[in-house]
DNA sequence: ACCTGAACACCGTTCAAGT
DNA sequence: ACCTGAACACCGTTCAAGT
């Protein structure tokens, strides 16, 4: 994650860098047991709360948040091939979440690295927009704003509206997914 | 990407990294750069080849691809907040061809964000999991792999279903979120 | 046998000093 | 005014030398 590094952790530790390599072997695996740590933040609704459905929209939004609470963090997931148990129990319980929902288990695990995937994607969508990057967003803005309407008419009708939706972007993303997913047998 | 820096770049120019700053502000402007110059080899059929739906597909793959040829370039891609003229264009066409399958624009919008998205994260795992990254993934199969089966039912019972499919998983998330967007109206 | 300081091979970015 | 070598403040990783 940002500013997250070997030497800073060691410095924390008031040793050498070099003296973390006892217990891990190189970056990755320190970024995979920061992640899974942070994982463990993760929170599943329990049975009686709603349906199946606003149950699984909660338990990825809370692992959404959970990401983005710690910058650079979403990137990692995206990096990271997790094992650690943490990550094995929100696998578990998204699994059951989509059976509850009649889903057969196959295409529920298909369906499990999906949600994972695009959640952690948009986490990091996210992070990498706050900070300084206005100056990138403003020059999009402006080059998407000042396409020729022969050209690009489609573009230019939407003007603005292409940077539109923050919140309801990712609610609207997740039925997306949850809607595509039910309709979308595996091969 | 990985391994293009600043001084690489400089070097292969044969002067001093600094010099590189009358050109580009900072690294993620010469990123930028090199994505929208990648972006112009992606191919998007012809009006007469197939159905719209079959060439949105087609643009995605070409998309993907584009990125997976080189190592680190997907990150980029996931990173950036692309503005250069290859994304427009891409950008465009990936709007008419939804328009084409009856979706109002600015559902359309919202669509293309998304497929953009989820198609870089894709390939930006694919890249991750190619490489040294071997002892990841044979961790991750060995902690699934051996989860008890009372408090971890449903991973017990995918075993190694949990890691099968890689042509066929991406052409299922695919449709999977085709057939989402199609059937879900923004709020 | 275990630990780690110092070294190695890199980074992005800045800025004073040259032309 | 323009360019850039050298410096600054970082990295991950290795390994010889110490205990």
């Amino acid at each position: 994650m940002a500013g997250l590094s070997l030497r800073k952790v060691a410095a924390a530790l008031d040793t050498g860098a070099a003296s973390l390599y006892v217990y891990v072997a190189n970056l990755d695996e320190l970024h995979a047991l920061v992640l899974d740590r942070v994982l463990g933040e993760v929170v599943t609704p329990p049975q009686q709360d709603g349906d199946w459905r606003s149950r699984l929209k909660a338990a990825l939004r809370s692992y959404s948040e959970a990401l983005y609470a710690r910058p650079g963090l979403a990137q990692v997931a995206l990096s990271t091939i997790p094992s650690g148990p943490n990550m094995v129990e929100l696998t578990e319980c998204l699994l059951d979440l989509l059976q509850q929902g009649g889903m057969e288990l196959d295409r529920a695990a298909w369906a499990v690295d999906l949600l994972l995937l695009h959640t952690s994607a948009f986490a990091a969508e996210r992070d990498n927009r706050r900070g300084d990057d206005k100056v990138a967003l403003r020059r999009a803005q402006e080059a998407l704003g000042s396409v020729s309407p022969e050209k690009h008419p489609h573009i230019h009708a939407l003007g603005a509206e292409l940077f539109s939706g923050e919140q309801s972007r990712y609610d609207w993303a997740l039925d997306v997914l949850i809607n595509g997913v039910l309709n979308t047998p595996r091969p």
